[in-house]
DNA sequence: GAGTCGGGTTGACACAGATCAAAGGGGTGC
DNA sequence: GCACCCCTTTGATCTGTGTCAACCCGACTC
């Protein structure tokens, strides 16, 4: 797995391994980013060690009680929330560097689920700890409220797509958006496995996992992507681009 | 207009009104919440004053660069996003005590725009004096991690409708958040005006103005709900939780 | 007070995506 | 390594919502 990458770390306790973010890859799109040396080192002394989870497991569950939030260290995660009636909603899936559990903050307990679409490793951020310390480190601080704030924005994006797309529409944003993502981390932009079911996928755009299927078929079709289960090869990305945002303009 | 609520005010500048956080029937709802008195004064003295808006004025537009974030004191707003190529989705409404422009932190530029759909006004909130007086004051720092937490929760619960449900049961949902929403503010829980158009609501929940009115018309017909223009009465409250979570669970 | 205009309602029809169904294949667990 | 099961694909049909169109109403304007 391409993001597990091996460091000269500190085992902790038997569940995880204490890293130091000064040490990690992903420094530069969490928490960290921009921090000192010497502040990093004490954001450092704060993060309760690490936490491995195998695939299918949960980090929290809607109801937990709130303590910490998570950054993903290495692997893959969806959120979803569910209703009484048995509806769910995947609202988001987190990869490397990317921040979970900021939706517990306001009613402290947890209001989604988290779970791991492989195995994959987190580390623990008491929110308590973290609030005391970025009220003595202003660029934490205000780290902390860009990542809330990218979360809302990233929240009001998923509303255009679910609002306003029509299904092909949201199945190529969404590539787009993973391929961005994979790109910033260092890998391929063009190919990558995804780590989510058809239904997962759907879920998370508002559509069936049949009418996945079918748009990532007719994308193959027309030689946008080559599809092999859940390895996805973007061929023509000017194209797929189009796709979301059609010359000339929409109709209607 | 019930919420502009008389106050022993200190004109400050021709385009806005001071008054204290401790003065504000908000207080509970808002930033505030829960401060000692002292603490509310020292919010109170970075709070830029007022500003009025009339109906139609753009709080703040996207790409404006971002300085405040705004907490509703009267009136009532709409915030919405637009792609490049027209389409745009309403993100959210908000009402007095809520805050407005969080989205714009993560960038340094508001990502949206935010409409006055009555005449309103707003506390302006320089954001960099906000972070400074947070580190310093505990509660207003978790009050505002608290403000932002529960704008992502929102969000997902928007994402909820806009992916699983129907057309009545989204405008039923909408309807019953308001009706909580005034509520919360003191007014009828049956019995509001609507500040926005039937495509505005449309643009929300993701369904055109036609198939809103249609939805309004259906909840009449059965007696759930009388609507005369945007005058709303909430007949039946019990049946119109009912249309969310249909009894005995939902079917597929 | 007449005219205009934006917002709202209602009807007829079209179509995108849901639903139902069946079959094949690959990954996972034992 | 084998077997099973879940995931995926594809086809046929159905339906909720969009689209297009006509009309109504109330609020402003002049």
């Amino acid at each position: 797995m391409h993001a597990n990458v091996k460091l000269n770390v500190i085992p902790i306790t038997n569940q995880g391994l204490k890293v130091a973010c000064s040490e990690c890859n992903m420094r530069e799109l969490c928490l960290p980013f921009e921090l000192t040396d010497n502040d990093m080192g004490r954001l450092d002394s704060l993060i309760g060690g690490g936490r491995k989870l195998k695939r299918g497991q949960h980090l929290y569950r809607a109801g937990d009680s709130f303590e910490s939030i998570f950054a993903v260290k290495a692997g893959f995660f969806k959120t979803d929330v569910l209703t009484e009636d048995g509806r769910d909603q995947v609202t988001g899936f987190q990869m490397a560097g990317e921040i979970l559990g900021m939706d517990g903050i306001g009613t402290e307990a947890h209001t989604c689920n988290a779970v791991a679409l492989e195995d994959s490793e987190v580390c623990l951020i008491p929110f308590a700890e973290l609030e005391l310390l970025s009220s003595k480190i202003p660029s934490l601080q205000h780290n902390l409220h860009k990542v809330m704030s990218r979360e809302i924005v990233r929240d009001h994006g998923v509303m255009m797509l679910l609002g306003t797309m029509r299904a092909e529409e949201r199945l190529a944003a969404f590539l787009l958006n993973l391929s961005q993502r994979f790109t910033a981390r260092g890998y391929s932009p063009a190919e990558f496995h995804l780590r989510m079911t058809r239904e997962e996928i759907g879920s998370y755009l508002g559509l069936k996992l049949e009418t996945v299927s079918r748009a990532f078929s007719r994308f193959q079709d027309e030689g946008l992507i080559s599809v092999q289960q859940k390895h996805i090869c973007i061929l023509d990305i000017a194209r797929l681009k189009a796709v979301l945002a059609p010359p000339g303009g929409r109709i209607g």
